[in-house]
DNA sequence: GGCGGAAACA
DNA sequence: TGTTTCCGCC
């Protein structure tokens, strides 16, 4: 019954911060690949992230349009891969997007109606899953940036503060996460809770799409101001916590993983200098990341001079993600007929398939 | 293709 | 809780 696929024992919180950049130390929710406190795996809007923040998967599904939305290029490989991930063999597109349009109702993800296997994410939604700490923060330090309305306050605020790099570079440096005492109850299910069920408030109700300002929907490979935590969808920038938590270093041959470190400290045997979040990536900051993170920029956004514009080579293509087949599986459950897993993710497979 | 109800599962 | 699976409907 019990599926234990690859994926899923290196997921496991790594007991060993070692494991990890040399010299940060991650709060425990860090560590975790899913989004919720509750959930013990990863979930699916996590793993479409990191499927569109791999090179490697640009032809599978990327990033397209709209301000965070991608399109799913290859249906059936993005549900192979996903059915691999989570070792079931029979997944496919029409389970997946099943999945997928849960995710309407949490709002964490809607459809972009017209256009076929588009789908937009509200970020603001995600991070806020990843970031339960923002909100505290913001309650705390009394700053009215999240949640400042919503089911439980009021009307929705498609209007709210936007949340401005400052102010997050604020919340971020706070010594909250350096600090033992302080760290538990940002971490209660109830608060995460709370910030599950609220709405997005600098973004709106995600019911529209989100409005770019202008001059930002030039490039693509560029920062998204109204978007500090620097997360754009169309930049190969890491979401702060999302690449790394994934998949082990191991994973990442890619020098990307390590520059997760901007990752709060949790004092665990680092020095409480807590390193804010956005320490490294606060600012305006591009393609370009903190020094000493040799990082080629990894995601090229269709558009931008093609996906395939994506970097000079991908020799080292982290593809050591290798997400290829269930053989890891335990499989009782349905691993029935082990997949005919390819060897590899076919990286870039000709166009939209559809 | 896309949607959402319903039941089942871990 | 977050899917997975199945299914009827549009």
């Amino acid at each position: 019954m019990d599926c234990s696929c690859v994926s899923d024992l290196l997921f496991a919180p790594p007991a060993l911060p070692a494991l990890w950049t040399p010299g940060f130390a991650f709060p425990d929710w860090a560590y975790k690949p899913e989004s919720s406190p509750g959930s013990r795996q990863i979930q699916l809007w996590h793993f479409i992230l990191e499927l569109l923040q791999k090179e490697e998967y640009q032809g599978v599904i990327a990033w397209q349009g709209d301000y965070g939305e991608f399109v799913i290029k290859d249906p059936d490989e993005v549900a192979r891969l996903w059915g691999i991930r989570k070792c079931k063999p029979h997944m496919n597109y029409d389970k997946l997007s099943r999945a997928l349009r849960y995710y309407y109702n949490k709002r964490i993800l809607h459809k972009t109606k017209g256009k076929r296997f588009t789908y937009k994410f509200n970020f603001s939604k995600v991070v806020l899953v990843n970031y339960p700490l923002l909100d505290v923060a913001a309650a705390t330090t009394g700053s009215p940036l999240l949640l400042t309305s919503g089911p439980f306050g009021g009307a929705p605020g498609p209007d709210a503060p936007p949340l401005t790099p400052e102010t997050l570079q604020t919340l971020f440096s706070a010594p909250r996460l350096g600090e033992p005492g302080a760290r538990a109850p940002l971490f209660t299910p109830e608060t995460d809770k709370l910030r599950l069920d609220s709405p997005f408030p600098f973004l709106g109700s995600g019911a529209t799409s989100y409005s770019k300002p202008p001059g930002l929907l030039g490039p693509f490979g560029r920062a998204f101001p109204e978007h500090p935590w620097n997360f754009s969808p169309y930049l190969t920038g890491p979401f702060p916590k999302l690449p790394p938590p994934l998949y082990p270093p191991h994973f990442y041959p890619n020098p990307l993983a390590s520059s997760l470190g901007h990752l709060p400290s949790t004092g665990a045997g680092g020095s409480p200098s807590t390193v804010p979040l956005l320490a490294a990536t606060g600012e305006g900051l591009g393609p370009e990341r903190p020094s000493g993170l040799a990082a080629a920029p990894r995601l090229a956004l269709p558009g931008a001079g093609g996906p395939e514009a994506t970097l000079g080579g991908k020799e080292d293509s982290d593809s050591e993600l290798e997400i290829t087949d269930v053989s890891g599986c335990s499989s009782d459950s349905e691993g029935d007929e082990g997949l005919p897993t390819p060897p590899k993710a076919k990286a870039g497979k000709g166009g939209v398939g559809s």
